[in-house]
RNA sequence: GCGGAUGUGGCGGAACUGGCAGACGCGCUAGACUUAGGAUCUAGUGUCCCCGACGUGCAGGUUCGAUUCCUGUCAUCCGCACCA
C-alpha cells in the first residue's frame, strides 16, 4: 500500500532543488516567452486567495512554455510609490519607506508560497533612485520633445487625497482611490501631451490580441467623433461663435444654440435685461461639483438676450447657457437642433423653444413629436437646397460642403484629455524640473538624475495645491542648470502610473547604468507575449503604458510600439454572495493557512478549480478537499504503478492520447478549471483502467507526470524522481507530451437512437458503420417503442439517430 | 439612458461547428473498514403524480432535434454617462 502524500515534505524538498539548480534557464538555443504579471503594490494587508489566482494562472502558462522549450522572461517587482503606501504609512504613523519594505517583505513571503517561477535577478522597486533615475528620464525626454508642459487649469482635486488627480482616476464624479467627491481646483500642473498619440492609440488597438472590453473600453474612452465646426455670426457684434457637431446634415433645424457657461463669451453676450440672471447662472455653475451637475434631473439654462445667424439659412437663433454643455469639449458651444437630439429637445421643451424636423421619418414629418428623432437615416426637409437628400449621405458629405461654403471646416474629435501628471503629495517620483527666473522650466540635465526624493520627518500633504515638498528648503532652492543662477526645484510628484507605465521594459535589463534599457536585450527579450492582469487598468494603466511604449519607439529606445502582445484578465475571487474581498468587510482569506494545510500544490489547484479564470468566482474553502483528495489519489495511482511495473495495454495507449489531447486543447484555450476537471475524470478512468491492469504502464506514468506539472510543481518533481528520472521535469529535453489523433480513435462509438428527438436507448456500433445499416440497428434497439409511420430518418455519425415518426 | 457580460441541481460549475443536459467537484444519503472518524473505500444523488412525464431566468419562433441560433422580456454584475 502506498504512503499518502506529504506536501510539507515534498514542497519543502523542492523548493530548496529549485533554489540549487533553477529550472528556467537561458542556454542561447531557446526561444524567449514572456509572461508578466501586473506587479503588486505592497499593501499592508498582504495577498489573498484573490491575488493568488492571477499568478497561478500566469505561472502556470509560464510553465507550461517552459515545457514547451522557451526561456522564460517571468519577473515580478513592486510597485511602491503612490497614495496608497503613502495613506498606508501615515496611518501606521511611520515612513513610507520604512512601511513599504516591510510590505514588500511580507509580501515577497507570500507570493513564494505560491511557487512560480519569478527570477528574483529581475526584480524592480519604483521607489529605488536606480529605476525611478529613468522614471524622471523618460520625463525629460518628454519635455525635450514638448509632450510634458505646464498649464495653470481647473483640474480634479480629491479633498481627501489632497491631491490632484488624472481625468482616468476619476470614477462617477469620486476619487479612484478613496471614494471621496471629487472637486474641481486652479492649480498649475505638469501635463503630458498624450492626446499627440490619440489616433496611434486608437488604431493600433487593432494590431492587439486583447479582450474586446479593454479594446472597447479604451476605444470609447479616446472618444474620437467626426464632424464639422460651423461658424455662427452673433447678431450686432462684430464676433462669431464657433460649434462643434456631429449632425452637419441637420443645420437647418438648429433653433437656438448653447454655450457652456464657462465659455469666454458668455457674459459679453448678455444684454442688460439680462446682465442679472447671466452672471447669477455663469457664477452658481462655476461653484457645482461634477457629482452635482450629473444629478441634475433637468436642464438649467438662461437666455443670454443676444441671437446668432445660422450662416446656411440666415436664422436669428437664440442664444443660451446651460451647465449641460461642457466648457473642455469641443469649442464649448454647439448649434441645437431640438427635433434630432435628445437633449436639446429636452431642452427646447422646457423653454419654450420651436422645433423644426428636417428629416424625414419613413417620408414624412413626425406629429405631435414626444421625443427627438435621433437617427441619420430619412429624407432631408426643411432645408434648402438640401432638400430630397438622405440624411445618411449628407451627414458624411456637409463637413466638406459646409467647408467649401467657407462657413466652417471639417473636424474631429476626442474625449481624450490631456494627462495631469502632477500630484501635491510626497511619496512618488520628484519631477525633474528646476524653476529658473531668467530661463524659466529647465531639465535637470540627464548627468545629475536621479532627483533623490528627500528623507524627511513630516510628509503629510499640505492640501493647499502645494507638494509638502515645497516647504523643504534646503532641497528646493538650487542653481539653474542652464545659467547657474539661484532656482527653485519643482516640488510636485509624479502620478504612481508613472513608474508602472515602463516597468516591464526594464526588468529585462534592470541593472543597466548607462541606459533605461540596452536596445540589444530590449530587441531580444521584449515585447511582453502575456499580459495577465486585473480588468481595473482598462483605461489607466494600459493605456499610459501603450502611450509611453509609442513614446519610447519614437525615440528609439525600443523598436515596437505596443508593449503588450495579448492581455488576459482574469476574473475577481469574491466573498460570500460576490462582496468583494476587504478587510473592512472581514471576508478576506488568506493563502497561508490553505498552503499549510492542504499545500501549495492544493490550493493551486482549487485557485483554478473554482470557475472560468476569466470570470469573477465566489469563493469557498470547502471545495479544497476535492482537488486535495484528487492529489493524493493521483500520487496514490502512480507511485502504485510504478511499484508495480506493468506492461502497456492497448487500451491504455488510446485513453494516454485522448487525456494529452484534452488537456493540451484545454490548457491551450485557457480554460484551467476544465483542465483540472479534466485531471481528475482521466484520474478516474485511469484508476478503473489500472483495476483491470494492475497499474499504469511507464509511458503513460510520464505522461501524466509531464501534464500535471504545471499545475502541481512539487509533486510532478517528486514523482518524476520517483519514476526514475534524474532531470528536473520542467527540463527542456522531456517537453510537453504531444498526441497521435489515429491512436486516440475509438473504433466503436456510442449512438443515442431517439424519436422525434427524444432518445429512447442507447447502442455501440462500429464508427464507419453506413447509414442505412446503423438506422436498421436503431430501430431494433428501439423494438416495440416505435409506433406509427416513419416520416425521416436522421443519422449523424458517431452521435445519433433520429427517427421521426408520426 | 447607452454598451457589454452573466443567468443551468442544495452549491461551484461541464456540454467542441445545434446532436444522450447536469461531466468534474463540494455537500448530502446508505454501506464497508475502524476503539474512533471532520481519514479512506464502495454505491447512490435534477424534479415529479417515477413502466412515464417535466426540466438550462421568462415568453415566443426556426429546426427532425435548441443550454447553443432568432425575436421579445426580466434579473444581477461591470463599463460609460449630458462628449453635441
Amino acid at each position: 500500500m502506498a504512503v499518502s502524500y506529504n506536501h510539507k515534505e515534498v514542497e519543502k524538498k523542492w523548493r530548496k532543488k529549485w533554489e540549487e539548480h533553477p529550472v528556467n534557464v537561458e542556454d542561447g538555443t531557446k526561444e524567449k516567452y514572456y509572461c508578466l504579471d501586473m506587479f503588486p503594490y505592497p499593501s499592508g494587508n498582504g495577498l489573498h486567495v484573490g491575488h493568488w489566482r492571477g499568478y497561478v494562472i500566469s505561472d502556470v502558462w509560464s510553465r507550461y512554455k517552459l515545457m514547451q522549450g522557451y526561456y522564460l522572461i517571468h519577473p515580478m517587482g513592486w510597485d511602491a510609490f503612490g497614495l496608497p503606501a503613502e495613506n498606508y504609512a501615515i496611518k501606521m504613523g511611520t515612513h513610507p519607506a520604512k512601511s513599504t519594505a516591510q510590505n514588500i517583505a511580507n509580501i515577497k513571503r507570500q507570493i513564494n508560497e505560491i511557487a512560480a517561477l519569478y527570477d528574483w535577478d529581475r526584480e524592480v522597486n519604483t521607489t529605488d533612485p536606480d529605476y525611478y533615475k529613468w522614471t524622471q528620464w523618460i520625463f525629460v525626454k518628454m519635455f525635450q520633445e514638448g509632450l510634458a508642459y505646464e498649464k495653470e487649469m481647473p483640474i480634479n482635486w480629491c479633498p481627501s487625497c489632497k491631491t490632484g488627480l488624472a481625468n482616468e482616476e476619476v470614477v462617477n464624479g469620486c476619487c479612484d482611490r478613496c471614494g471621496s467627491e471629487v472637486t474641481k481646483k486652479n492649480l498649475r500642473q505638469w501635463m503630458l501631451k498624450i492626446t499627440k498619440y490619440a489616433d496611434r492609440l486608437l488604431e493600433d488597438l487593432d494590431k492587439l490580441d486583447w479582450p474586446e472590453k479593454v479594446k472597447k473600453m479604451q476605444t470609447e474612452w479616446i472618444g474620437k467623433s467626426y464632424g464639422a465646426e460651423v461658424d455662427f455670426q452673433v447678431e450686432g457684434m462684430d464676433k462669431a461663435i464657433t460649434v462643434y457637431t456631429t449632425r452637419p446634415d441637420t443645420l437647418h433645424g438648429a433653433t437656438f444654440m448653447v454655450l457652456a457657461p464657462e465659455h469666454k463669451l458668455a457674459a459679453e453676450l448678455a444684454t442688460d435685461e439680462t446682465r442679472t440672471a447671466v452672471e447669477d447662472y455663469i457664477m452658481k455653475s462655476s461653484m457645482r461639483s461634477n457629482v452635482d451637475r450629473m444629478q441634475d434631473k433637468e436642464k438649467t439654462g438662461v437666455f443670454t438676450g443676444s441671437y446668432a445667424i445660422n450662416p446656411l439659412n440666415g436664422a436669428k437663433v437664440p442664444i443660451w447657457l446651460s451647465d449641460y454643455v461642457l466648457a473642455d469639449y469641443g469649442t464649448g458651444a454647439i448649434m441645437c437642433v431640438p427635433a434630432h437630439d435628445d437633449r436639446d429637445f429636452e431642452f427646447a421643451k422646457k423653454f419654450q423653444i420651436p422645433i423644426i424636423q428636417v428629416i424625414a421619418k419613413d417620408g414624412k414629418e413626425i406629429e405631435n413629436m414626444t421625443e427627438a428623432y435621433t437617427e441619420a437615416s430619412g429624407t432631408m426637409i426643411n432645408s434648402g437646397e438640401w432638400n430630397g437628400m438622405e440624411s445618411a449621405v449628407l451627414k458624411k458629405e456637409a463637413p466638406v460642403m459646409i467647408e467649401k461654403m467657407g462657413i466652417g471646416k471639417k473636424t474631429t474629435n476626442y474625449k481624450l484629455r490631456d494627462w495631469v501628471f502632477s500630484r501635491q503629495r510626497y511619496w512618488g517620483e520628484p519631477i525633474p524640473i528646476v524653476h529658473c527666473d531668467k530661463c524659466g522650466a529647465v531639465a535637470v540635465p540627464e548627468e545629475q538624475l536621479p532627483v533623490l526624493l528627500p528623507d524627511v520627518e513630516s510628509y503629510q500633504p499640505t492640501g493647499t495645491g502645494e507638494s509638502p515638498l515645497a516647504d523643504i528648503a534646503e532641497w528646493v532652492n538650487t542653481t539653474c542648470p542652464c545659467c547657474g543662477g539661484p532656482a527653485k526645484r519643482e516640488t510636485n510628484t509624479m502620478p504612481q502610473w508613472a513608474g508602472s507605465s515602463w516597468y516591464f521594459l526594464r526588468y529585462v535589463d534592470n541593472k543597466n547604468k548607462e541606459q533605461l534599457v540596452s536596445r540589444e536585450k530590449a530587441d531580444k527579450y521584449l515585447p511582453v507575449d502575456m499580459y495577465i492582469g486585473g480588468v481595473e487598468h482598462a483605461v489607466l494603466h494600459l493605456l499610459y503604458s501603450r502611450f509611453y511604449t509609442k513614446f519610447l519607439y519614437d525615440i528609439g529606445v525600443v523598436d515596437f510600439d505596443e508593449p503588450f502582445t495579448k492581455l488576459f484578465n482574469q476574473g475577481m475571487i469574491t466573498g460570500k454572495n460576490g462582496i468583494k474581498m476587504s478587510k473592512s468587510k472581514g471576508n478576506v482569506v488568506s493563502p497561508d493557512d490553505l498552503v499549510r494545510d492542504y499545500g501549495c500544490d492544493s490550493l493551486r489547484l482549487y485557485e483554478l478549480f473554482v470557475g472560468p479564470p476569466e470570470l469573477d468566482s465566489e469563493w469557498d474553502d470547502r471545495g479544497i478537499d476535492g482537488v486535495y483528495r484528487f492529489l493524493n489519489r493521483f500520487w496514490n495511482l502512480v507511485t502504485d504503478s510504478i511499484e508495480a511495473n506493468v506492461a502497456v495495454t492497448k487500451e491504455m495507449v488510446k485513453l494516454r492520447h485522448k487525456m494529452i489531447y484534452d488537456i493540451t486543447t484545454r490548457l491551450e484555450a485557457f480554460s484551467l478549471n476544465t483542465v483540472i476537471s479534466g485531471f481528475m475524470e482521466y484520474n478516474n478512468k485511469l484508476i478503473d483502467l489500472a483495476k483491470k491492469t494492475g497499474g499504469i504502464d511507464g509511458e503513460t506514468i510520464q505522461v501524466m507526470i509531464r501534464l500535471i506539472a504545471p499545475f502541481a510543481p512539487h509533486m510532478a518533481e517528486e514523482l518524476w524522481e520517483k519514476a526514475g528520472n534524474t532531470n528536473s521535469v520542467f527540463d527542456k529535453e522531456n517537453g510537453w507530451p504531444e498526441y497521435d489523433e489515429a491512436l486516440m480513435a475509438d473504433d466503436e462509438v456510442e449512438v443515442a437512437v431517439q424519436i422525434n428527438g427524444r432518445t429512447k436507448a442507447v447502442i455501440t456500433v462500429a464508427k464507419d458503420i453506413a447509414k442505412e445499416e446503423a438506422i436498421a440497428k436503431g430501430k431494433e434497439a428501439l423494438g416495440d417503442k416505435l409506433t406509427g409511420n416513419v416520416i425521416k430518418e436522421i443519422y449523424v455519425p458517431g452521435r445519433i439517430i433520429n427517427i421521426v415518426a408520426k
